[in-house]
DNA sequence: CTCCAGGGATCAG
DNA sequence: CTGATCCATGGA
């Protein structure tokens, strides 16, 4: 990885295994926009913009070059290396995969740039309630509207996904109204529980994953699945392993020969098979069932 | 019109 | 304990 500051932009080369448009479009966050034609663009060409950790971010990928526009060193290497997890060797982590489970070589090849940002646990909490029995626009919209109703301006067209203390006040009529739906009640337990500090992040750290998983499921509106989002994509718990819809739809097809198994059957499976890497094999494996099922 | 979405709460048995 | 039903909303 190199990076260099010119004009107010930072310009990041020699970054192996690290698409744009894969890594923001995977499905593990909600809060972006895409800025170019997508039918112009080629595979390894995207424009986006972002908001994330207070700031605004419209970052491009062209090749191999990616460009953070009007962004300082400092908040690249302090947010945006970070939220994109540019410094871990993803090239180690297929390896491993793939090595282990061949079945997924072409699985993992065909989304070989994506990375799991690291997200805060606020904003990933009320997104992954929203996205229970929802589809990925309308989540999209959902926090966006959010955002910019409660949240600050962040720059770039962009506002920050507003911290629990500015949706105090705010009642389940108001996030029905963003149209949450029956989320709406979610929400608000969601928003006291952090207020209260019956929820803290930091009580998660040291935890381990079912421990984990019970005490955000204390949480209306966050079971099993919802928990390993919050877990892998904001707690660091890259063993997390989330199963909807898509997920129990690509491993029947891949391991069962189209036979219905039970979640919690293939949650084991799962972790007996993909071990410590169980989040990253997910997220490979749901990008295919995406696009292929 | 019906069916379904990165599911979970609630109720019935 | 497992299984069925309901839940808002919008697009196919």
């Amino acid at each position: 990885m190199k990076y260099t500051q010119e004009n107010n932009n930072i310009i990041l080369t020699d970054i192996p295994d690290f698409n744009l448009a894969q890594t923001l479009e995977c499905g593990q966050c909600f809060h972006f926009m895409r800025q170019d034609d997508p039918e112009k663009s080629g595979k390894d060409a995207s424009e986006y913009t972002l908001a994330a950790y207070g700031r605004g971010l419209r970052v491009r990928q062209a090749g191999d070059t990616f460009t953070f526009f009007d962004t300082s060193l400092e908040d690249f290497e302090k947010v945006w290396i970070p939220y994109f997890d540019l410094e871990r060797d993803y090239g180690r982590i297929k390896r491993f995969i793939t090595e282990r489970n061949p079945e997924l070589e072409a699985i993992v090849e065909r989304n070989a740039g994506i990375r799991l940002l690291n997200q805060e646990f606020f904003e990933t909490l009320l997104s992954f309630i929203i996205s229970q029995n929802n589809r990925i626009p309308q989540i999209k919209k959902v926090v966006a509207d959010i955002s910019s109703e409660w949240g600050r301006d962040a720059g770039n067209g962009m506002n920050a996904f507003p911290d629990a203390d500015m949706l105090a006040e705010v009642s389940e009529t108001d996030f029905r109204e963003k149209k949450a739906g029956f989320r709406a009640a979610y929400l608000c337990d969601a928003v006291e529980k952090i207020l209260s500090g019956e929820i803290r992040e930091e009580d998660f750290e040291g935890l381990g994953l079912a421990d984990c998983e019970k005490k955000l499921c204390t949480v209306k509106g966050v079971g099993p699945k919802v928990a390993n989002c919050i877990m892998l994509f904001s707690l660091g718990k890259r063993e997390a392993f989330p199963i909807d819809v898509w997920m129990k739809r690509v491993l029947e097809q891949v391991y069962f020969g189209g036979e219905a198994k039970a979640k919690t059957e293939l949650a084991a499976f799962a972790r007996e098979k993909y071990g410590e890497y169980g989040g990253y094999a997910q997220q490979y494996l749901f990008a295919y069932a995406r696009e292929e099922l």
